[in-house]
This record gives structure tokens, sequence and C-alpha cells, in this order.
DNA sequence: TATGAATGAGAATTCATTCAT
DNA sequence: GATGAATGAATTCTCATTCAT
């Protein structure tokens, strides 16, 4: 058993519910059952642990974007939105996660670099559909578009408990795709 | 002039700067000007300071929500999305503040009722204005609306560098106020 | 009780038996019968604390300089030689301290400022004698004296364990004293 | 190139730079391009590490000691002084690592007998020279003549900035050789 | 209302050393 | 001879909080 990868997982697991900067490397270690020594021997720092758990996250988002291929532009945004809705209920504290390291000025600036470059990733593969659908001004609506899901996610997941999560996925549905 | 509005505001400033958790209370002392038992005279904990701030600000929307009494719901969203424009220019950290407090597990338990609170308002108020467009469906698109603008808030504040901000001012009063 | 003083105390001589690096701050507080927290309270780090020793050190020199204001030189050099003696025999593990911050290169960066303060003192009390006894030689001479105490101080000290220290006390009498 | 070799070369360097209880073995080990295992299967412990180093150098004295030969008590003055200032200008932080390690209480006690080893051996050599210039006196002469030289050494590189080596340097010959 | 000395628990990090390979 | 993952004890330092004044 790997005891770098039981690390990373544990990690994700518990800044994601807790927050990174109220998870203390010892609560990580413990539940990972490893010294403390180790985490610092793999990732030099706490920091360095972050950043190796954000860029994956990124890696994940790359691999996914490889995958679907699909001729039709409005299938992509129909996997898309599929695929973003069913993590918002199944992953939504390792969601929230990223959305708190983002928005949190320390974390914020320990993945600054990582942050730009996944924002520029979704973008670009933003960019590449909604070329297809509306030309001259995809580049509006692939700003907007991406602002609108990580707003309903932020929503969602931090300030609204009832908020209708099902409706507003057909409302975006039938915004987005059938016309 | 008054300790406790100085602390406040320095409070203020240096949370929304540096995040709730990586400013000390010592910190704001220093910057403040006071002792470190004042604060806890005035505010029991830190906990309790960021709760203070945290309740002026929903006040303050309080406050901005009774001035507009406007007889046409597109002049209030007029005005609502001139002033949330305005506002992501010049107080961006302020803003900045409000997504990190509400997004870590952390913080977000110490305000829970007071962004409870909150969320109800700002969502009363907005669907105020929508049931005087489209009232069928003017709950779904009150959310929709909020989630849009959260949305855009964190893009601009935490994610791209080079958002469009003033073109997707434009597209949001071409969405909703000139059809 | 000034429990500031007491930490300096214990310091001192912790610092001075074990070495700087060799002494924790756990150690001086369980000492000292303080909290590890007050020494922070007090001297913002460990350097801090070396630091207030070591200028603490260079003030009780300056206040001696001024002590013996004796109108014949051989008088002054007489009074300097037997309380240089008598501190080596007396205050040995001190006088240690001293030279092993000035040499190891992590504490002498720590206070570098401070031993070029008291570097600049001492040079010039002993010119001031050398100037009455030999003007054209004095620079040189007071160099001389100095590193000869110095090397004195690090053999007895550190080097032979039976080093002859009244005989060579005599020596140096003889030769700067009695001609 | 001999691994052990390099181990003691970069370890040298890096405990004259930085002290000994200031490296730590990962340092040396990614200076030298070796891994931590190969430090302790050569040397056992760092404090073995330090000590290698020691006494190596106690044995270049060794060597160079067998080597004058000359027929005059002051030709020997004249080659040991004169390789002393190179020595002091060129190998400076060298020797300062030797200072620091004898002056410093943890390093000395682990260096102890080879500090004694070493100090007996130069106070043979220096008597066996005085014993031909003055037989009477040859004993306290060695030690002062070995302290000028340690007091010069210890202040030219740890405490004045501007000491004149020169000068002494032609001070000791003026006293030492010409009478 | 206001101060600041004092606390103590807990944080991240370092580091010599071991050992299976 | 050589590697590097793994350990665990120790270290410096931070920080919210209390309390006598």
């Amino acid at each position: 058993m790997d005891k770098k990868e039981q690390i990373i997982e544990v990690a994700t697991k518990l800044f994601a519910k807790k927050g990174f900067e109220n998870t203390s490397i010892s609560e990580v270690c413990e539940t990972a059952g490893v010294s403390k020594g180790l985490i610092f021997h793999h990732f030099k720092s706490k920091n360095g642990l972050l950043r190796e758990i954000f860029s994956r996250t990124t890696n994940d988002i790359k691999k996914n974007n490889l995958t679907h291929k699909a001729e039709n532009p409005y299938q992509i945004l129909s996997l898309l939105l599929n695929s973003f809705f069913e993590q918002l209920k199944k992953d939504s504290t390792f969601l929230q996660l990223n959305v708190s390291v983002i928005s949190q000025p320390t974390t914020r600036e320990i993945v600054k670099d990582l942050i730009d470059e996944r924002a520029a990733l979704i973008f670009e593969s933003t960019k590449k559909i909604f070329n297809e659908i509306d030309p001259i001004n995809s580049t509006i609506r692939s700003y907007m578009f991406i602002a609108e899901l990580d707003g309903i996610a932020l929503n969602y997941l931090s300030i609204f408990n009832d908020f209708p999560i099902e409706e507003i996925k057909s409302e975006l549905i039938k915004k987005y795709i059938q016309q």
C-alpha cells in the first residue's frame, strides 16, 4: 500500500471537511497512520501537500476533457452539465475545498499559478464549445457560462440550505441545450 | 475616535486582505493601536469580532434595500446591477472577505445563523422584484439571478485575471433590463 | 520578582553551559519557571533573547570603563589585567559563551552589529591607554594586546587542561607594567 | 571520484560556513550528491563525520611538522609564522571551523580527546623550538606564543573587520625573529 | 474603559538515524 | 557500497484567551 497516496487521500478529505487552515498535519498523520516526518519527506511542507492535491484535480479535469470528443457541441454541453450536477451532489465537500482554497487570500496565494493554469484550461475547453454554437460571442458566453455554474455551486454548497438544485438543472438544460 | 469602531474598521481590512484564520488578534491590536484586552472586552472572542463584522454588512444590505422603492422592477434591477458592479470594482477585498468566510467550513460555522438570515433577506428582496416581472417562475429566476451575480463576483475576484467585467455588465443589462 | 530578569539570568547560565544552539527554549522555561509564551512575549524570538544577553554584557563593559579614571596608564592596565584574570577564573563559562557566540557563524550573524559595537568600544578604550604609553605605535599595540588576552582566554578555557594561568598572568604584568 | 572523500570535502566546507550544529546531514547529502544512508554507512553518525574531519586536520599538522627540519630555531619560527598568516588569509573559513568546534561546549565534547591530542602535539613542537632559544622559560614562552597566534586568528576572523593583519605579521616577525 | 504580562495548548517543521532493498 | 522511505522525538514559534491592575 502506497503511503504517499494514502496521505493525499486522507488530506483531501480532511481539508475538504474542515478547511485547509483548520486541518493540522498531526491530524492528517494520525488519520493516515503515518509519521509526521513522512509528510515533509514527500511534500516538503503543508503548502506542498495542498499544491499536490490541487494540481491533481486539475489533472483529472484534463483527462476528462480528453474523453468527450462528441461531434455535437450540444452533446458536449449536455455531458458537461450532467457531470457537473452529478459531482455537486456526490462530491460536495471536495468541490467546497476548491472554492474555499480559491477564495481565501492565503491559500489562494499558495496555489496562485495552479489556479491560473486551471482557469485557462477550463476557459479554453468551454470556448471551444461555444465557438461552434455562437462564434461571434463565444468569449463572453464562455465567461458567463463558467460564472453561472460556479455561482450555482457556491449557492448550493455554502449559502442556501434549500437551493432547488434539480429545478436549476432543468432550467440550465432548457436554456443551453433545448434552445 | 471610538476605539470600538476603530477595531472593527481595522479588523475588516485585515480579515479581507489576509483571511480570518490568518489574521491574529495581535496584529489587529497593533494596527488599531489598542490593547489585546480591549478586543475581548468589546467582542468577547475573535469569533465575536467576526460576527459583528459580518452582521454589519447584512445591516448595510438591509438599509440599501429600504432605499430603493422605485415603482418599476426594471428600475430596481438596474440600480441593483449598477451598485453590484460598482462595489465589485471599489470594494473588491471586502467582497472577497464575505465569499471566503462563507465558503470556508470553519468560518462558515461561526456565522452560520447570520448567513441564513442574510440569504433569506437577499432572496426575499430579489423575489419581490421577479414577482412583478414573471410571477410564475419568480422563485427559480431569483435563485438563478443571485447565483449568476455570485458566480461573476467569484470569477472576477478570485479566478480570472482578465475577466471582462465591463462586457459582462453590458450583457447582464441587456439580458435582464432591455428584454 | 521580575520574570523577564529571571529568564535572562537562567538563559545566560544555560547558554553558557551548553551553548546557544544546544539549549532549547523549553529548557529555559522549565528552569526559570515561566511559560514558553512569555519568552516570545518579551524577546520576540530565541535570537532576540541572545541579543539581549549579548548587549547587556556590552553594557557592563561600558559601565566598567567609566569607572576607572586612574591618572596613570600603568595603573589602568594593572586594574584591567587583574579583573581579566579574575573573571577568567570566576566567570569562565560566561566568557566561553561570548567566545562561542562570536566564533560560530550562525550565532555570529545574529549579533553581528553588537559584536561590531563591542569591538569598537574595547578597541577605543584600549587605545586610550596605549596612547599615553607609546603614542606612535598605539594602534598596533592595542590590537596585539587585545589579541593576546583573547588568545589566553581561548587557550585556558577551551584548549589546554593545564594552562599555567598564574604564571601567564605574572608574565603579562612583567611585560606590560614593570617594563 | 571516491564518494567518501566527496562527503568529507563537502561537509568540511558546509560545517565551516554554517557551523556544525546548523548544517544538516540532508544538506551535506544533497550538496555531495549522495544518499543519507551512505553517510551513516561510512561514518556511523554525524558526530563521527565531525571527528573524521577534525582528526584529518590534526594529521595535516603532523605532516607539516615532520617537514621542516631546519637547523635554526629562528628559521623554523619564520616558516611557521609565514604559513600561519598564509592560511589565515587563504583558509579562513576552515580555521574558523576549528575555533568554533573547540569553543562550543557541545562540539567540544564530541572531539574532546582529539583536541587534547592536537594541543599536546602543537605544544610539544612549539616547545622544541623555544627550548633552543630560551631553555629556562621555554614552557611559558610556548604557551604565550600559541595563545598569541590563536588570539590573532580569533580577532582577525571573528571580531575586527579591519584587523591590520599585515602589520601584526611584521610586528611578530620583529618580535620573535629579528631579536 | 483600557492595559499588557502571562498562560498553555497546539502549530509546522527539522533532523539524526534506521532499515529493507 | 548505495539508496531513500520511514520514523519519532524535539524544536521554535503562534495565538486566543485570561486576569490583575
